[in-house]
RNA sequence: GGGCGCGUAGCUCAGCUGGUUAGAGCGCACGGUUCACAUCCGUGAGGUCAGGGGUUCGAGUCCCUUCGCGCCCA
């Protein structure tokens, strides 16, 4: 491998701001063109890998894609930095219905028709167009950073890949876990296919439900209630409750099917809901679900109405030929002029429709390809209950249980051309199916050569479900597969928990004997900043690449990967976005700062934080108490926290304080002081920069090589680990006091509206801590505009001054004319009556003998040193409220 | 009907080992051109953590319940 590790620019100007535009580009390519996204620049490591969720072959990014870039893209880089021979493989998903109806909108647009051209050329097209847009999302997929290895890239349809679908279908047949048979599937008449029960969505809309009399043989008749007149027509029974008295005597007796005159009994089941519409059903095996299964039980004849355009057909009497729309307003006519009719009503109900497109579905029979999915849902069941496989967030763990131990019969034939053939030859003597693993010319039990192959292809998440495996080269046992399987994590979207995180469980466990995964990370759904769906008819998305080259990759990757908890979905607001910008503009000022004081610096690593300033000691403290709660929350996946609490100690601790302060020793003219603060300052910024990178990967890359660290890229360097020797809660401690008294000094300013420019002089009652006050006087100046500090006894305080007490400490302002004594007292008593409300808190805590017996001990000297603390400054407080 | 979740500042959300005075972004008010940064700095206002009950020394956090909202499966 040829690589350019060390590519320092520390001799060039730093630019004064980060051209994301420009560096993006190179630094990805700088990246890729190296090696480095490749596992084998750890050759050695424990592998960590994960299987990209295959975006379609012809989509294009949304921030959905986006989401999971970051989320997977912050794994590998993390795990990477961490040692780890870090894979990610990429591939996109051939995407049956989807890709097949572009295709054929475009043959619409030509004027022609994917059953004008034939299977064959159809193929043809599809395939020229998957080369024509395949390249597009993986091309956005690189403009967001992701490290994954191109290499190693997939696609469902390629060779390989098809081979292990065809491995994993021979199998399962040989195993008699697919079988073909007439079942009650999900038609689509539009798509004129088959679908699966998850690719039907339901949702309530406004319908009617119409009331008719169902004629009696015998005279008289039953009322029913039906939402789908037209389904009359494949009435084969009507059913009462058996505790009905209104019907009973009716049980036993032969209805006539309107307008039909067809003989169908009436029947007594439970299932029949007494309160719902008359009380009595009409029974339709063939196009309702429900209805199949009461069939089943009583052994009806299912009778099928339907074409598969939708039209009635021979069984529809004198309806057959017509549209089952225009059928119902027909046969409803006809039914009224009959006298059958009773009355409409307005009715909100559950309509199915396709998932794609948006048309309604109908439950029809028809012979199609099924998995038997008991025998695979147990143990697929058994891994996440045993722990091999865990799910974040845990609730989701509840949800696939309660979807696996209910799970139905899997439907896997499409009646497609797009997609995996299915591997099964009819033969057209003995009526056998032959089904084998290299295409047959005979029939394999009467080898007849008249055998033609099944035209049907299979559903795509038969394919994607052996993604974990079938792109490291299974059924081979490839080096490939030996080293990487299993995968690590997979993350994905919780809407495809079903879809697809299942049956990959299922068919890895199935095929491998191995769990595929050990955990599941889930993200949510990425709506607009009001909780809306985006979509393109509201006008409310934000285009992924069009964000990128406003804000930059970064910026966009930090907002989603801080803007949410796992699991939720996640409100993006361009606001958020344009805050991840600023805060990569941030941290690249911070850099540039500490770049411009780099000349003649030799760096030294900090051995030994006792030698070193309270500032110093705080911020390594900070640093090091941060770095082991990223690594916390690391193992527990909460990346969206770990990004905050970056963000939080870079900006508001590191930033604010760290660097403020530290340019007294770097412009005060001591050359071992500024140093010793460099030293801090480049550990600090050094640990910051591996630690954002998963984040950031791009300006975090970009400032790493202006400045004199580690040679290899940032992208390889080592992931750091928390030093307990810079642990330190007494300068933690120490520190704090500082900080609050500089804030109350900017507090008063404000409050007396202290021109900011203007230097002003405090007098230092310090008690306890004339130490920290002496050492410091350089805090004050620069933080607070403090320009001299004199210290006192309280006894000689100043009458028109400002007071600021923080712990023993109290601070006096002699701002002469600004200050007004009224006001000051007011502010005071405000201050007291805090105090003692805290006090009183903490007091009443400290006499509970069951809080000093039962909390942990580091709490209950917590609450003491608090309680002294502010004991301290209320004295203070009423000491000088005396005063005045 | 079964299952899962949510309700915290004006808006959008964090807060998953129970323990300082409950946080952030945006918005709002006031004030700022000093040698990294106006993509910035400082100060401030704003919350009965949906209601009720319980467990606990201690509950935004755990349990029960009511109300409101959402999602998934039938």
């Amino acid at each position: 491998m040829k690589t350019d590790m060390s590519a320092k620019t520390i001799t060039q100007d730093m630019p004064k701001n980060f051209d994301f535009a420009e560096a993006e580009a190179r630094l990805y390519r700088w990246w890729e063109r190296n090696g480095w996204f490749k596992p084998e620049v750890h050759p050695d490591a424990d592998p960590f890998v994960i299987a990209i969720p295959p975006p379609n072959v012809t989509g294009a990014l949304h921030n959905g894609h986006a989401l999971f870039v970051s989320l997977e893209d912050l794994m590998i880089r993390q795990q990477r930095m961490a040692g780890k021979a870090a894979l990610w493989i990429p591939g996109s998903d051939h995407a049956g219905i989807a890709t097949q109806l572009q295709v054929e909108n475009m043959l619409r647009v030509e004027g022609t028709s994917r059953k004008e051209v034939g299977r064959e050329e159809f193929l043809r097209r599809t395939w020229a167009w998957k080369d024509r847009y395949s390249g597009r999302i993986q091309d956005q997929l690189r403009r967001l950073g992701a490290s994954c290895d191109w290499g190693r890239e997939r696609f469902t349809l390629d060779e390989g890949l098809s081979r292990a679908v065809r491995e994993a279908f021979v199998t399962l047949w040989e195993q008699g876990l697919i079988y073909r048979g007439p079942r009650l599937i999900n038609w689509s008449p539009g798509l004129q296919t088959a679908v699966s029960d998850l690719e039907v969505e339901r949702e309530e809309e406004a319908g009617h439900l119409y009331y008719f009399t169902y004629p009696v043989e015998g005279g008289g008749g039953i009322p029913v209630a039906t939402t789908r007149p037209e389904t009359i027509l494949g009435d084969t029974a009507v059913a009462v409750h058996p505790e009905d008295e209104r019907y009973a005597h009716l049980i036993g007796g032969t209805a006539l099917v309107p307008m039909l005159n067809r003989p169908i009994p009436i029947i007594a089941d439970e299932y029949v809901d007494r309160t719902f519409g008359t009380g009595a059903l009409k029974i339709t095996p063939g196009h309702d679900p429900n209805d199949y299964e009461i069939g089943q039980r009583h052994s009806l004849p299912v009778l099928n109405i339907l074409n598969e355009d939708a039209t009635l057909n021979a069984n529809a009497g004198r309806y057959a030929g017509l549209d089952r729309f225009e059928a119902r307003a027909r046969l409803w006519a006809d039914m009224e002029a009959a006298g059958l009719a009773i009355k409409v009503e307005p009715h909100r109900h559950a309509i199915p429709r396709s998932q794609r497109g948006g048309e309604i579905v109908e439950p029809m029979i028809s012979t199609q390809w099924f998995v038997k999915i008991a025998p695979l849902a147990g143990p697929a069941i058994d891994a996440v209950r045993a722990g091999r496989i865990r799910i974040v967030p845990e609730h989701f763990e509840r949800v696939y249980f309660n979807w696996m131990e209910n799970i139905e019969d899997w439907c896997i034939s499409r009646q497609l051309w797009w997609g995996h053939r299915i591997p099964a030859w009819h033969c057209a003597d003995c009526g056998q199916i032959t089904v084998a693993r290299q295409d047959p010319d005979r029939c394999a039990h009467c080898h007849s050569a008249n055998i033609t192959q099944d035209p049907d292809v299979l559903d795509t998440w038969f394919s994607s479900g052996l993604w974990p495996f079938s792109t490291l080269g299974w059924p081979d046992q490839t080096p490939d597969l030996t080293r990487y399987y299993p995968t690590d994590v997979m993350e994905t979207g919780y809407d495809i928990l079903f879809f697809w995180v299942a049956r990959m469980i299922m068919l890895g466990l199935w095929f491998t004997g191995q769990a595929p995964f050990h955990t599941v990370y889930l993200h949510g759904i990425v709506r607009d900043e009001h909780g809306q769906k985006m979509s393109k008819t509201k006008g409310n998305v934000l285009d992924p690449i069009e964000t990128v080259e406003r804000y930059g990759a970064d910026a966009l990757r930090f907002a989603l990967l801080t803007g949410s908890a796992p699991g939720a979905d996640m409100n993006l607001a361009e606001s958020r976005i344009e805050y991840g910008r600023n805060f990569g503009n941030k941290v690249w000022q911070m850099a540039r700062f500490v770049w411009s004081n780099l000349e003649g610096y030799t760096p030294q690593p900090v051995t030994n934080p006792a030698t070193l300033d309270l500032p110093s000691r705080w911020i390594l403290s900070r640093l090091h108490g941060l770095i082991g709660s990223v690594q916390r929350l690391y193992d527990t996946c909460q990346f969206s926290e770990a990004g905050r609490q970056i963000l939080d100690f870079l900006w508001n601790e590191f930033a604010d304080w760290s660097i403020e302060i530290a340019k007294n020793a770097l412009y005060g003219g001591e050359a071992e002081a500024r140093e010793r603060a460099l030293d801090v300052l480049m550990h600090v910024l050094d640990r910051s920069l591996r630690l954002l990178h998963p984040y950031m990967p791009f300006i975090t890359e970009e400032i790493w090589r202006f400045l004199p660290v580690d040679e290899r890229p940032l992208i390889l360097a080592s992931w750091p680990s928390a030093d307990p020797r810079f642990v330190d809660p007494a300068a933690e401690a120490e520190f704090g006091v500082l900080i609050e008294l500089v804030r109350g000094i900017r507090n008063a300013r404000a409050e007396y509206r202290v021109t900011p420019g203007a230097q002003i002089t405090a007098l230092v009652d310090p008690g306890t801590r004339r130490n920290l006050i002496e050492a410091h006087r350089h805090v004050f100046a620069r933080l607070c505009n403090v320009g001299t500090i004199r210290l006192i006894d309280g006894a000689n305080a100043p009458e028109k001054a400002a007071t600021v007490v923080v712990a023993d400490v109290t601070v006096y302002l002699p701002l002469a004319e600004l200050v007004d004594l009224d006001a000051e007292r007011a502010r005071l008593e405000a201050e007291r009556a805090q105090l003692d409300e805290q006090l009183q808190r903490s007091g009443a805590l400290l006499a509970n003998e069951s809080f000093i017996a039962r909390a942990k001990p580091e709490v209950v000297q917590r609450e003491r040193d608090k309680h002294a603390a502010l004991t301290a400054s209320r004295q203070a407080v009423l000491e000088r409220l005396n005063t005045l």
